[in-house]
DNA sequence: CAAGTGTTTTAGTCATATCTAAATTATTAT
DNA sequence: ATAATAATTTAGATATGACTAAAACACTTG
């Protein structure tokens, strides 16, 4: 006999932050640690620590004293509705209400936690479903799966002489998003490597030779042009 | 020299609720009392006192000890802004998302607090800056203006004989919309009064005729077919 | 106009989520 | 291996917004 349905959330907007920088950490790190979640959050240390003991308490998360935390399964999946929920309110506000692409953000860190179940399947199915955010970062799909891109690489991995396309931009910072944008490194620009230095890449995009210092070029996956 | 801008609100969404109903109370009387605002916001008397204590102090209400609150000039904006954003959610989750107008409450009723600005302005120049909500309700324009609809009066003002088009349908109640909606009482039917009894008004509508109870008539609200 | 009834306020608690300062544990370097 | 340094946790405090129980006030009725 089911008393409670576990799969249902219902977390406050300050855990679920957490359970997201928990979860970005650890895409890198096999356990997030105190101080750089706080760093994240823009929270004292001591502020973390409260949390993730109540988070442990909950389920939501492996926590071991002085080591770090890690996500539970059920945590995971709290993670990935939220990331799915991010990801989808920034390609609706792209692609519905004409925001740009370094404005999608900010709205959808606020939303993300307030939109029903009902809205996220509205929005999947008003945009087709889309396995990809205006960035192209990769949006799970309604089983939290994630869409499966076997080809996508770090464009910063490349030898001279590659020549895909730009599948995504990896960052948030609005800055930053305009710079790429002004230099006509979005989703879906071709370009080609013309030769590596040891601090830039030297690319051709549209025809035109750019050099890509390693700090932008870190930040940009690629596919190569296929058809 | 302006140290703060007063305009600019930061306020909780327990505090925006509270304004809320205290606009949708003093539409009918002077003042809001504690326990009718207790009954509508679901929280206890004593809560009640506390908090419009606290919005008293912030310039919001003007309170008098045991008698009750109004708006301020401040907290008037404030709960109209939120309308705003109620109303213009409630008309894009229907033209846009395709909710039915018995859904766009509930999910407004938490999104409104949280939109951006930019949300609310890019919403309405995609709706072509509506003046009523699904249900007919007024939307107060950017300048928290309401819009002029000086035609409308409420059915059940009108004799026999009256014929009209319904405007607007006066209820955020899921059953009693879906209701109306069963019998095609929406915005842009139209009707004309055939008999009135006491407790009923016998209408017709789109050809058929029907008896409508006092307790639904009064709830809806209709204009002159003009044209 | 005084008494009783019902509404409103005050007082004291609780839960959430934050903070600072102090204590503890872990890591690094000598 | 120990001492210094850095990270983490505990302890105690604050702010918000809710609660219950008890006191204060206001209205209505005899």
């Amino acid at each position: 006999m089911i008393l409670f349905d576990m799969t249902k959330k219902i977390l406050s907007e300050a855990q679920e932050d957490y359970l997201k920088q928990i979860y970005f950490l650890t895409e890198t790190l096999p356990l997030a640690g105190t101080q750089a979640l706080a760093d994240k959050l823009g929270v004292a240390p001591a502020s973390v620590t409260v949390m993730i003991q109540k988070l442990g308490d909950m389920g939501l998360v492996e926590y071991e004293q002085y080591k770090g935390v890690r996500l539970s399964d059920s945590g995971l999946a709290a993670a990935l509705e939220l990331l799915r929920h991010h990801r989808l309110l920034e390609t609706f506000l792209h692609q519905a209400l004409g925001y740009g692409w370094d404005e999608v953000h900010e709205e959808a860190e606020k939303l993300e936690h307030y939109i029903s179940e009902t809205f996220e399947a509205r929005m999947a199915a008003w945009l087709g479903h889309p396995s990809r955010d205006p960035h192209g970062d990769p949006i799970p799909d309604s089983n939290l799966k994630f869409p499966l891109h076997p080809e996508e690489t770090r464009l910063i991995d490349h030898l001279v002489g590659f020549e895909g396309r730009i599948v995504r931009v990896g960052t948030q910072d609005r800055d930053e998003l305009n710079l790429f944008r002004q230099l006509g490194l979005v989703p879906g620009a071709t370009l080609s490597v013309l030769e590596a230095t040891d601090d830039a890449l030297r690319v051709q995009l549209n025809k035109e030779p750019y050099l890509l210092p390693h700090s932008l070029a870190q930040k940009l996956w690629v596919e190569k042009e296929s058809l």
